[in-house]
DNA sequence: ATAACATATTCAAAATAACGAATGTGTTGC
DNA sequence: GCAACACATTCGTTATTTTGAATATGTTAT
């Protein structure tokens, strides 16, 4: 946005990451894409937080998005930040085993996306009516 | 400090980093040591206000300090973050130049500190008395 | 058109952070 | 001892962030 000194620049982008819960979203998209409505079932967040820390990231140009129909899916623009933020957490002995385990997540049986349906494995019969 | 999420440790530590000017800071430091009046002279802020950024980072062990008589040197516990944060504003297309050229700084001659003063190069004649 | 659903936006309150001003502490030299 | 210096700390005000609650928008299916 404003053409600024590298260090405000920078700045910005590491303000947008540095709540916990920012973090956990970044994580949770990973470096593949989610909805609002996978985020909102992996991180017990509710749905209208969880779109105003997107559009906060996606001011800083952190996540980018693409319409599906009446989904939305989110995207890191540069999916390496994660890896530079492992590596960040290493160096202070942060164990990060628990924010990689949230990469790249299997299917979301609560999240009715079309990406968590397409790969669903197979569906309980007594399940057909109802949700989905 | 507190044993807590990965996340929220290593949200702590982006948020002690993430104004522009605790990066300069950073940056004014690099790979090295600096004391409070070099940051300073090399960064024209207040002393009062560089001791209490310095503190904050202090407290999530970014930086460490060493008395030698009446200065305090300060360094970073973990100089390698300073490549990762490089490493972050290329992949988003800073230039980070202006950045690293605050790394590895010469010493200041409006800095006294032993540092400063032991390395200082030859002074020319005609600018002993008026500037500098 | 209407309902149902996924997501976005606005607004306000509460919490937190940034910053300046003043002052305190520890060290050196006299 | 005292003065000078380098740095730390406390305090209060202002600015910014965070977050919840309510509501709006856009899409699909009927």
């Amino acid at each position: 946005m404003s053409q600024s000194a590298p260090d405000e620049q920078i700045s910005r982008i590491l303000r947008a990451i540095s709540t916990p819960n920012r973090l956990r979203i970044l994580a949770a998209i990973g470096t593949g894409e989610a909805c609002v409505c996978h985020l909102e079932a992996l991180l017990d967040l509710r749905q209208a937080y969880i779109s105003q820390q997107l559009m906060e990231m996606r001011e800083v140009d952190l996540v980018d998005t693409r319409r599906e129909g009446r989904y939305i899916f989110y995207r890191l623009t540069r999916p390496a930040l994660l890896n530079r933020l492992i590596e960040i957490g290493r160096l202070f002995d942060i164990p990060t085993g628990e924010f990689e385990a949230i990469l790249n997540r299997e299917p979301l049986a609560q999240c009715a996306c079309p990406d968590c349906a397409a790969q669903t494995k197979p569906i309980p019969i007594d399940e057909i009516k109802t949700s989905r």
